[in-house]
DNA sequence: ACAACACAACTACCCTAGTAGTATTACCTG
DNA sequence: CAGGTAATACTACTAGGGTAGTTGTGTTGT
């Protein structure tokens, strides 16, 4: 019964971050957390992470007064699953074509373009 | 006014693939391409092309009884919307830890490496 | 001419994301 | 001990995606 990953909101994902980034945080945390660039109330991020732990995104401990969060799913799971339904849903599950989309689209540096080389070049390696 | 492109629903992405295959098409057309993956009643694709419409997704024009309906916004446009977004939200912007965690997760043909490589070759010309 | 049909309009749900106010409870401090 | 503070719980509301029924109107085949 593993949660739809793919398709989470904006702020799910910011306050998923979050957490990983530290986990056994408290509401009032994950709010400071997010204070620069999202002005939220106190009681809008309580509410969200009770909708997350309803959702399976997170679990929760009580410590003392009041609750500590962390991320039931993987920073990967999330990734792979966003980047599967990406790739699926708009290239029809051609990887090639995404990345030359996002190559064509975007400023690439060149040592974004030296490193994604590189990238290449191990992939090769590992599929023989 | 341009419509937020990224986040859209999974039929609205399907409705406007299907109007980018075949321009002008009427909810019936649209109804019958997608018939074979989503079995849909027919009050359904016109309900959200009506919703699309609103959100300026597409056009219609009138054609005897019955509507014709337009993509109003490119393919081009809505990848690179959400290819942004997909960068951006999980990358920090970073297009080569997107790619490379793509790469790292998904099985790639040796095919697909070799077409990735020459893509990369390409961009780098292009960026002296 | 009339019945069957095709189509758009309107209405109505349900669900989830996002946002936040109010109520309640528990705790701490003077 | 009283009053403020901080925490969760509860409730509410807006928007939008998704789904579809009902209704009205016009078209068309027999």
């Amino acid at each position: 019964m593993k949660p739809f990953t793919h398709r989470l909101g904006d702020l799910q994902l910011r306050i998923l971050q979050s957490l990983w980034a530290k986990p056994d945080a408290s509401v009032a945390d994950v709010h400071a957390e997010l204070k620069p660039e999202r002005d939220l109330a106190h009681t809008t991020v309580a509410t969200m992470l009770r909708k997350m732990e309803a959702r399976g995104l997170v679990t929760h401990r009580e410590e003392g007064r009041s609750f500590l969060y962390r991320a039931k799913v993987a920073a990967e799971e999330v990734s792979r699953s966003v980047g599967r339904h990406f790739v699926e849903s708009l290239f029809e599950g051609s990887l090639a074509d995404a990345v030359s989309h996002l190559l064509t689209t975007r400023d690439v540096s060149r040592a974004e373009l030296n490193q994604l080389e590189k990238l290449i070049k191990e992939a090769k390696k590992r599929t023989p």
